[in-house]
DNA sequence: TATGAATGAGTCTTCATTCAT
DNA sequence: GATGAATGAAGACTCATTCAT
């Protein structure tokens, strides 16, 4: 299940200097993520990613070779800073519920908090190569079974198959996102904002719930 | 709360045969469909479309102004055949219950049978026109009231906020799109499909009960 | 040793029309010799080959698909004008001597004539993709042959090994080139281009014969 | 006739250690070759060059000005070593005939063994700069002379034309070179190249000879 | 002397849209 | 109404050369 080459893609570059490539490369996600967020992938220009990054072009390119690999090292990045934080928000809690409280809070604020940028990286998956999007599939399951792990431990003790398990997991870190998908629908359909996310935290809670039919 | 203006976005055109538009606007896009689903809208040309839908460049530019009104127009398409779909799939089933799971199932399979274009729908909404937009959105607010109505006879008798259920329709609606957006995750972590939506239906179905909490 | 599979390379076109085609395409070739003369391939831009042919950008890119798609036709063009002026020079000409001699003097005539193209010719089949050069060299290979033919008539009775007999076409085929290789040593160290033409003549009049060594 | 002034072009550099200069050009000239022969002037990048030198791009750009001189330093290298190797050939061989063809012999194997390298210097005379095109005109004319001289000797007594005898030397020392350029015609209609070199021996050997016409 | 990051002008190529026929 | 050739603006990417360290 678990895949034990941890194949991660390298984008090549010409630059030596390992510091250099982490300072340019951050300025250059930085940048290209206010672009990206404004005007999609394919709207944006590599010039206006270069500007933002307080780059020139010539020197952009230096760190990255196609455009792709942009969307690539912003999707990288963000993954890896979500699945972060979401150590970090679950790495004291050791009641079980609490854990899965902790664990579906943290997702929902993220989401919340990001909403252009998970936008984003919903929409643009499609602007990846093979590879890179290999590389990102890897991380999010790698974000899912994080909520594997919490939900095996909740329901240690009761009989609940690893199916509905996975399943649940999935859906736990799949639901908040309807926050930037319905969030027009939602901005004018609630009055505020709080309602909802725990509207959708109790929601998911009952949702897991092994609870005899009828 | 509802909108009173109900003004439907009208692409212009130079043709003055209505059943013409009709016909070609058909071609257009169920041509626009199959390229768009291969491509995304920013790869698909409109010469690709115009080839798919049997047309000359010249001719399809009788019937929209630009490219732009081609996804205007699936979309506007698309989303009425879902909600007529789902209109008929809940006009004989009286009974709550009944109707609510009619509902789901036929959300869900809908979205299954419809990942492609599912997919299109979610992600290029960006590349809509504000008025358009505008329009999509009010079309997908009436989907949700489907659910909104399903689940208020639903819950008769019962106290259940208009808030809790609103959020419920949305929830409703929204969650099986997981199904397109992790495809490859759910095809790879279970064995079959049909497990997949069952636990859905399953999850959503625990998920609106309200259930006092501990 | 003759190809049956006569697979010429075709330029794929956005056009319909097969007589613009041609017209366009024969503005294209001209504009791109004389720039390709001037500058060669790398140096020469699309932007000035599409201006010197009468052309916008556009426009020539709907005739072709790339840069070197230009350099193909060019060749394919040359090529076959060359060896229909060659065909025609001997045409009429019935004694197997005279003959032979009026296909070196057209060899010789063509060559001096365009020696700009013909140096353009040897120069830039690197820039070739390898259909277009395996096309360009089974061309070749004709215009080779057209002098076997001839040189098998002209021995005819005497015995002169099949061998010898290509590599004296080969020879004769390009020996003449010298006219554009050697071109400024050539002009610095003669006085007449007429005697180095009569020259080369002599010359590979006399590499030919199967003399009798010592 | 000949050039009194023996202008060579100097490739100016800002390093002083006479040694270091001609340690370094070395290396440039050996990784250009590798290079330039794999892909040519035009797509052969300074990058590369440096990489396959050994030495970084600042430290190249110490001892060349720009890419076109290093150019100039491959050709000028290659066509004194060409010409050295040929003076080696022919300098203990005292009868006029068997100098002859030890120099025919030297200069098609110097053609066959370095095919490449050859067929670079044919390609690519239009990268130089006048001023080196000069030079290294220059250099070729040296190295016609060398036939020449040979020739003088191989015809003392007999009666042949001054210009006859320059037109011999240029051709013997260009015929060689169509085993580079009709390369692929030549093994695809040949068993043997040592037939071919063999034939194109015995062709120049009758080429030259002043034998009464008809 | 050596290093290698920065520069930015220059090129190929694409494609939505128009319009004369 | 249909056709399809023409248009040209726009954008990704390259690379020789420089220069501060």
């Amino acid at each position: 299940m678990k895949k034990s080459k941890n194949q991660k893609k390298e984008v090549k570059t010409k630059i030596k200097n390992a510091n250099l490539i982490d300072l340019r490369r951050k300025q250059i996600i930085k940048g290209a993520i206010k672009v990206f967020i404004a005007k999609g992938f394919h709207n944006a220009t590599v010039r206006e990613i270069a500007e933002e990054a307080g780059l020139t072009m010539g020197s952009l390119y230096n760190y990255i070779n196609t455009k792709q690999d942009i969307v690539y090292i912003v999707y990288d990045y963000i993954t890896k800073v979500l699945r972060e934080d979401m150590k970090e928000a679950i790495v004291g809690v050791k009641d079980p519920k609490e854990r899965l409280k902790a664990a579906l809070r943290q997702n929902l604020n993220a989401v919340y908090k990001n909403q252009d940028i998970i936008m984003f990286l919903y929409r643009e998956s499609a602007s990846l190569d093979k590879e890179s999007l290999y590389t990102v599939l890897a991380r999010e399951t790698k974000y899912i079974e994080l909520f594997e792990d919490i939900l095996r431990e909740y329901f240690k003790g009761r009989e609940v198959s690893e199916s509905r398990l996975r399943l649940s997991a999935d859906l736990l870190s799949y639901i908040p996102v309807i926050v930037t998908f319905r969030r027009w629908s939602l901005r004018r359909r609630f009055d505020s904002m709080d309602t909802v996310l725990e509207g959708i935290l109790d929601f998911v809670l009952h949702g897991i719930e092994v609870i005899p039919d009828e």
